[in-house]
DNA sequence: GGCAATAACATAACACGTTATATAACTTGT
DNA sequence: ACAAGTTATATAACGTGTTATGTTATTGCC
């Protein structure tokens, strides 16, 4: 059973990004799952835009992130919920929703960045690692690798590796 | 306000994937809203995999897209009650279901395939024309492009040149 | 033949993206 | 100063992806 969205080629690339991109976050989230706070691999670009720039507004982080503004609404809600962040009036604005790291959030923060997201990164690095050529041609890589061995598989070949 | 997704390198690349896919898909919807029976840009692979391979069963839809099975479930109830497939028991296991194009999805396969899809295909080749080098650097010339001009509008142009 | 294991599809619950629209606060113009 | 327009966030409704689990049909073995 060959691949339809592989065999649309540039149709579906827009299919096939989204198809990759989730199964990254999929295997991602294997090597997240260490941290104390489960968290959403999804979620960790929000806390990581929080440390990287502070306190940030709905807004702000919306544009950030790239995302709409009721997509970052949502999630802070549940970002919220978990205790990681906090959110308060504006001070100059009151329509505005300051959204800020909490403790517990920046705790999570400060051991995803010692640890955890350096290994993500260098084991996604290695996933694409000697590519070049035709974006398809990439991505096919890519997904064959990613059939081959899993992220989190990469990830702990590099760990022995040190 | 600087991209965070870009900042993080390879640590986001999932969710990187993901947002770019979805602005392709959103970009792409523009150009098939001509389509008669309008159809949800991610709902055409489904009609292009029945095209291509034929009737097949709920569980060979899933892998020639590379999807769950429920997902596939879910988009199959909706595309019936469009009208565009049918669906009936398996020939010789009574718990298959097997999915087929109607006359209405044959008639939108063909609608698309004569004009739309190759002009999309077209114009996602054209943004992706001349690319070269490591993944990251793709990607964000892809996001810049996109930025700057729409696919519809690539697609609009490149009607006018012929 | 009949019970247990397997397999195919359905359903539920969750996360997350979107657009369209409502609500509340600020700004503007007269 | 107040009505009208604009802006920030919230909410609703939809599509789609996932995993976990339930149902029903088939298989396999004794």
């Amino acid at each position: 059973m060959d691949d339809i969205l592989r065999a649309l080629g540039h149709l579906a690339l827009g299919s096939r990004l989204k198809r990759l991109g989730e199964q990254l976050q999929a295997d991602t989230q294997h090597l997240l799952d260490e941290l104390d706070p489960l968290l959403p691999s999804g979620q960790h670009p929000f806390l990581a835009a929080l440390d990287r720039l502070g306190p940030l507004t709905v807004g702000d982080l919306a544009q950030a992130l790239g995302v709409s503004q009721p997509g970052v609404t949502r999630t802070v809600v549940r970002l919220v919920e978990r205790g990681l962040v906090e959110t308060g009036p504006g001070p100059d604005d009151q329509r505005q929703k300051i959204v800020a790291l909490s403790a517990a959030g920046r705790e999570l923060v400060e051991a995803a960045k010692a640890e955890l997201w350096p290994r993500i990164d260098a084991a996604v690095a290695e996933l694409c690692a000697g590519l070049d050529g035709p974006l398809l041609a990439q991505l096919a890589a890519i997904e064959d690798r990613l059939a081959a061995a899993p992220l989190h598989r990469r990830a702990r070949s590099k760990e022995r590796a040190r």
